[in-house]
DNA sequence: TCATGAGACGGACTGTAGTCCGCTATAGAC
DNA sequence: GTCTATAGCGGACTACAGTCCGTCTCATGA
């Protein structure tokens, strides 16, 4: 495991917040990785919602406090989890080759990152459920959220200025929520056909020629 | 209070299923009645979200097991109490004048049931995110989604038979969750501003003629 | 090397959702 | 009216998330 989450944890957005304070104790980073280590084992072993914290706590050889002062609540661990993947992601958007990265027509952008952004959630859907779902609205509060959104929001302002693009944005995002993936495969649908169906809205929603 | 939920509850869809096995006994359906009144007046004294089943349990004179048998859960409770008003909205688009009844162009009609649907969303929002957040995947389990899902792939179907209607009727519902309903609200967008956004993006996505 | 205080530690504690099961009330048969 | 099978009742119980605060550790500077 790579030791991205910084001290204080917050930057879920991989963008280092500079001027941190203060460098991390050493027993608070030791603490940290015992606590992901763990984590990452029990959830790969017994399932992500068979998992308590006090198992973990357990597991990682720290008391429960120091699992909550460090991640916040049960959406903080799993977001530090799978920090590590979005910020992969992240880093293409912002300067991988297109059409993920810059350089590509606004529309083939979106698309292909609804495409990479299924993918991951597929991948990890059990994680993205805990993330998004602990407290009220914990989805709409994460840093790769508000990322996303943005990214959005500027593509569809280019694409079609006459939508309000703040909201769009979300609009579009919405039907990434882990809840209705998990739902949607439990219904029969597999990613693939997911895939078609929000590329070929998405699409229509955005370009400028009619299917 | 209506004493709209029947027995053994989950008629959720307003369509009452017929021959129900066995009538509701005296002291089940007192209890109910005592349940669904507690849970609204308290609800509105102190908020949702500060009222716990064991406070309502309490409060309408009954045991805590006696809530949990009739109403699942947490959700199943707000469901109940959400019943009555989402009956009225699925009986104008059932029977109900154009256009959100029979009558109007397919795209019409879905943007009424946008409309009128963010409206009740709106002005009940704490109840919609209790009845879809409590277990995992609730929202799309339960009837009245189910209902809005068919109502909306079918109209999908007729205005774009080239789209996954099934696909694109989860895709239309998304931006309905209660959560992100809340999240926008305490960003400063208000319910014309989302309704207006909506019914944009969807008419882009289904009409013939493009903006 | 040691003193010191900022900050981390950990586990007991609280509050809530949801389960379980021995007991009770009810409805229907006679 | 009485009997009885059945559905319903209720509260003690479990398990988990999240809080609190007295104690201990580390980093720093003298």
């Amino acid at each position: 495991m790579k030791d991205s989450t910084g001290p204080r944890s917050v930057s879920q957005s991989g963008l280092p917040l500079l001027d941190e304070p203060r460098p991390e104790r050493a027993d608070a980073r030791r603490n940290r990785l015992k606590v992901l280590e763990a984590a990452e084992r029990l959830f790969a072993e017994q399932g992500v919602k068979n998992v308590s914290l006090d198992a973990i706590a357990a597991a990682a050889g720290v008391g429960k406090g120091t699992v909550f002062r460090r991640f916040g609540d049960r959406a903080g661990l799993a977001v530090a989890l799978l920090d590590e993947r979005e910020v992969e992601l992240q880093a293409k958007i912002l300067s991988g080759p297109p059409p993920l990265g810059p350089g590509a027509p606004a529309v083939e952008r979106v698309t292909a990152f609804l495409d990479a952004y299924l993918e991951l959630l597929d991948r990890h859907v059990e994680l993205f459920m805990d993330s998004e779902n602990a407290s009220d609205g914990a989805r709409y509060r994460i840093g790769s959220y508000r990322l996303w959104h943005r990214h959005l929001a500027i593509l569809v302002a280019e694409a079609r200025p006459e939508l309000d693009a703040d909201y769009t944005a979300h609009f579009i995002l919405a039907p990434l929520a882990a809840d209705l993936h998990d739902a949607l495969r439990s219904e029969g649908f597999d990613l693939a056909r997911m895939q078609t169906g929000l590329r070929a809205s998405v699409t229509r929603l955005l370009a400028d020629q009619l299917a």
